[in-house]
DNA sequence: TTTCATGATTGGCA
DNA sequence: TGCCAATCATGAAA
């Protein structure tokens, strides 16, 4: 009854100017009467009582001139208030909508299910450490939780345009009943479903905003277990101890062996590089505190390239670590283990001896049968002197990792060392 | 609970 | 870009 009243209020409102476009106020035409005793009908329905209105109402209805006047009516209104509207009811694309949608399309919440592979790309770029077994299970722990949210997601979603479909059909419903006592244009109702999906899509916005934040929590809870430290494998720590040591004069592994330890470890070669760089600082720090661990080492270095010796595997292998093709650390180990032996027992080990025609295979096995020879002297003596290290506590110049990445430059830092 | 060991991160440098 | 140095954070032993 309210919306009625107003309707036909507004009607006669409405009617104002039509009045006057009409010439109603000239010497009234047969059909200007009709309109005019129209008019003041819908006047006077408001100082009615609701059943006589009722009646009014139905008689309006069923006027001969009422689809006329409402047309016209509805023209008006379209030309003025509509037209002023449309002007300001003409939103640009949101700019933070686009960046909610972009963002759950990367995240895999929205859009077709990726299986978690855009995810777990950046997990497993976020997650360049700890075990390759507990980032899988954390990266299914992720892809689990962030399913869930997908899932959440997509179901409300789902309410939601449902329900604003509902409540469309509701409206349109409505004004098209409305229509019949007041005008209402087609493009009015075109409007009004417009104004309620732009009011819909502020809830949906709402609801993706939601789901960033969960999926950002989400991810930084995950970019924080990164940081939860775990002790590398027994395995690991002895296959990086054994190159650590048995390159002490040079202990920066060409990016081929960071990733055959990292392959040998079970870590990540990011993790490799980590524990290089950590273990050299320390090592630097407190070189008196790593003797025992260095002998027992290098001990076990050279006991394993004597086996390797015995066995007459050495010869497959060449003598530098960080050559390219190189497959194995053990022979080139041994090579370095003499080296430091060298240095222990100070043997005036020559470069010279090292000739470039020498097969580096051979130098090693020789190498390793004299520290082997020699290892009984090897635990009361200062293993590993700081003459590895220069006087700006850095390893000689020689030994940078751009020298590390061909088997000569390698020969060329063990003879500059051993040469000390 | 404290202390030490150790893997990871960060900022600066060459 | 890789390294150093300082630092953080956590696991493990005392």
């Amino acid at each position: 009854m309210m919306v009625a009243h107003a309707s036909l209020s507004s009607m006669a409102s409405l009617a104002q100017p039509v009045s006057g476009d009409m010439e109603l106020g000239a010497a009234p035409m047969p059909q200007h009467q009709d309109i005019r005793d129209i008019l003041q009908q819908i006047m006077a329905i408001t100082d009615q009582s609701l059943d006589e209105a009722q009646a009014r109402k139905h008689a309006l209805n069923c006027h001969r001139m009422k689809p006329a006047l409402f047309s016209v009516l509805c023209e008006i209104k379209e030309k003025t208030v509509l037209s002023i509207r449309g002007i300001q009811d003409e939103d640009p694309p949101d700019a933070q909508l686009m960046r909610l949608d972009n963002m759950l399309l990367a995240e895999g919440v929205a859009g077709p299910e990726k299986g978690g592979r855009g995810a777990s790309r950046t997990l497993a770029a976020a997650a360049a450490g700890g075990c390759a077994n507990d980032n899988s299970i954390e990266h299914s722990d992720y892809r689990a939780k962030l399913s869930q949210i997908r899932q959440i997601y997509h179901s409300e979603l789902e309410k939601y345009e449902q329900a604003c479909s509902e409540f469309t059909t509701h409206v349109m419903n409505l004004l098209r009943e409305q229509s019949r006592t007041r005008p209402v244009s087609p493009k009015e109702i075109e409007r009004m479903v417009n104004i309620i999906h732009s009011k819909f899509s502020t809830i949906q916005m709402q609801l993706k905003q939601s789901t960033c934040e969960a999926v950002m929590i989400l991810r930084s809870r995950f970019l924080d277990a990164r940081r939860k430290r775990r002790n590398f494998s027994k395995q690991a720590t002895e296959v990086l101890n054994e190159y650590f040591y048995s390159h002490l004069s040079n202990p920066y592994p060409s990016e081929e062996a960071k990733e055959d330890l990292a392959k040998r470890g079970g870590i990540s070669v990011s993790q490799v590089s980590n524990w290089f760089g950590n273990k050299r600082i320390r090592y630097k720090k407190n070189m008196g505190k790593f003797q025992e661990e260095a002998n027992i080492y290098a001990a076990k270095t050279a006991v394993d390239a004597t086996n390797a010796v015995s066995q007459g595997k050495l010869g497959s292998s060449p003598s530098t670590p960080n050559s390219s093709s190189s497959g194995s650390f053990k022979v080139s180990h041994s090579g370095e283990s003499y080296l430091n032996l060298q240095a222990l027992n100070g043997d005036a080990y020559q470069s010279s001896q090292l000739g470039a025609n020498i097969p580096p295979q051979m130098d090693s096995l020789h190498h390793v049968i004299h520290a082997t020879g020699r290892y009984d002297s090897i635990a009361g003596n200062p293993l590993y002197e700081p003459q590895h290290i220069d006087a700006n506590g850095r390893w000689p110049a020689s030994s940078t990792p751009s020298s590390m990445t061909s088997p000569a430059a390698d020969l060329g830092s063990v003879n500059s060392d051993a040469s000390n």
